[in-house]
DNA sequence: TATTAGGGTTCG
């Protein structure tokens, strides 16, 4: 493991470098000194785009600044990351953050006397057996009732509403998310990625949420967050004693003792403040004239025209009316023609229109779903129709309106199953 | 390196 995630506390490290490291000082980085079993400490201040050599190795180039020696002429270096390392780095790098050097090649900088850095640069690579360690930042999280405007923050929250991303008319996913804690102030944050899934793994009002780097602005007279270049997420099931397992696709963050326990705090909270009982509903529950979450698996999809679009779901229950069936092409229906047949009496149609049919066109056959406010409409009898139901999912977001997949290991998607 | 949206049910 190449990048390593470390916590350093009051400069005494959690989870300790290998007892054979020394931390060397930057003035002691010099040509011809013995640096095995040396590491170098700094915080970036500078980091330069991935870029490939002509050979085709990845190359990443990153300044580091000594803090001990922060007060020196020279108290920069240049570290050049080499190969599989240097992507690695490229992804979790970030300025301001603080990152340990070990098994490093000493060489020359070509380039100090342009940059006014340290004479030497150090080069890394895995082949070499080099080692980058991540020294964690103490997080503070700020109580909602704390933010100011203009600031960028931590904080934790419990979700009240949220509507699952959904594609925005610029060239993001967009989600938005309003939060609540114990000090009882809402925060409505609009969440951008052009990856769905940097976005929060929200299922359901009362998870729970952490952010990393969130901006704070004042909208309307209101706190509003946004999402700023660093934004990180974790999300939480907000059940009290279910497992605290952090949902994100970060592939380094820190989660320690003290962030279990205000989750667990959290929860407790949300449990007697939060009201979670959302519109969900079983397919035999439901009843004409409303609005209702419904976790299914899809089992058949089909066009029906530029502004709609057929999504038929099953839950394992029978809908007690009689369903409507959106009339398409054969040909356009895709799933498995023998599932389709067996399950033609407990599958539903779902009709989702507008700015959900882009989701909705690349959703996996056999994927679990979440289809949230869905509205159920009664159709009329007439000459050709006995009277029947029909499940709508209407265009736009409001009460947090659209589709989210789920995965296999979701408890409700268990029970589903 | 901008913009998107900025919660509060429907055209079908």
């Amino acid at each position: 493991m190449p990048v390593q995630l470390l916590r350093i506390v009051r400069g005494k490290s959690e989870t300790p470098l290998p007892s054979h490291l020394q931390k060397e000082d930057l003035r002691h980085l010099q040509e011809h000194f013995d640096h095995t079993n040396k590491y170098f400490q700094g915080i970036v201040i500078l980091t330069y785009p991935l870029t490939k050599l002509g050979d085709g190795t990845d190359f990443f180039k990153v300044v580091l600044q000594d803090l001990d020696n922060s007060c020196s002429r020279i108290n920069s270096i240049n570290i050049l990351i080499y190969g599989k390392m240097a992507e690695d780095c490229a992804k979790v790098i970030r300025h301001g953050d603080t990152f340990v050097v070990a098994g490093f090649k000493l060489a020359k900088s070509p380039t100090a006397r342009e940059d006014g850095r340290h004479g030497c640069h150090l080069e890394v690579s895995e082949e070499a057996g080099s080692a980058i360690y991540s020294v964690a930042p103490k997080y503070v999280y700020t109580p909602l009732n704390h933010l100011k405007d203009g600031t960028i923050v931590n904080l934790y929250g419990v979700v009240k509403f949220f509507k699952p991303p959904y594609v925005s008319k610029g060239t993001d996913y967009c989600s938005v998310v309003t939060l609540v804690d114990p000090s009882n102030v809402k925060l409505t944050c609009t969440l951008f990625n052009g990856n769905l899934d940097s976005l929060p793994k929200i299922y359901k009002v009362g998870d729970i949420v952490r952010f990393h780097r969130i901006k704070i602005r004042e909208y309307n007279g209101q706190m509003q967050g946004i999402t700023s270049g660093g934004f990180a997420s974790l999300t939480f099931d907000g059940t009290v004693g279910a497992p605290v397992v952090p949902r994100t696709s970060s592939k380094v963050y820190t989660f320690m003792d003290e962030e279990q326990k205000t989750i667990e705090e959290l929860r407790i909270w949300a449990a007697s403040n939060l009201s979670v009982s959302g519109p969900a509903a079983k397919l035999s529950g439901v009843q004409p004239m409303l609005f209702f979450d419904l976790t299914c698996q899809l089992v058949g999809k089909a066009k029906v025209d530029g502004s709609s679009f057929l999504l038929k779901v099953w839950d394992g229950t029978k809908c007690p009316y009689p369903t409507w069936k959106v009339p398409v092409e054969a040909k356009d229906l895709e799933g498995e023609k023998v599932l389709l047949h067996q399950l033609r009496n407990l599958t539903v149609d779902i009709l989702v229109y507008d700015n959900h049919v882009q989701l909705a066109k690349s959703l996996k056959i056999g994927s679990f779903l979440r289809i949230y406010s869905i509205h159920t409409k009664q159709g009329s009898a007439d000459s050709e129709h006995v009277s029947h139901i029909e499940f709508h999912l209407h265009g736009g977001t409001c009460y947090g309106r659209g589709i989210g997949v789920l995965p296999e290991s979701n408890l409700d998607v268990k029970e589903l199953k």
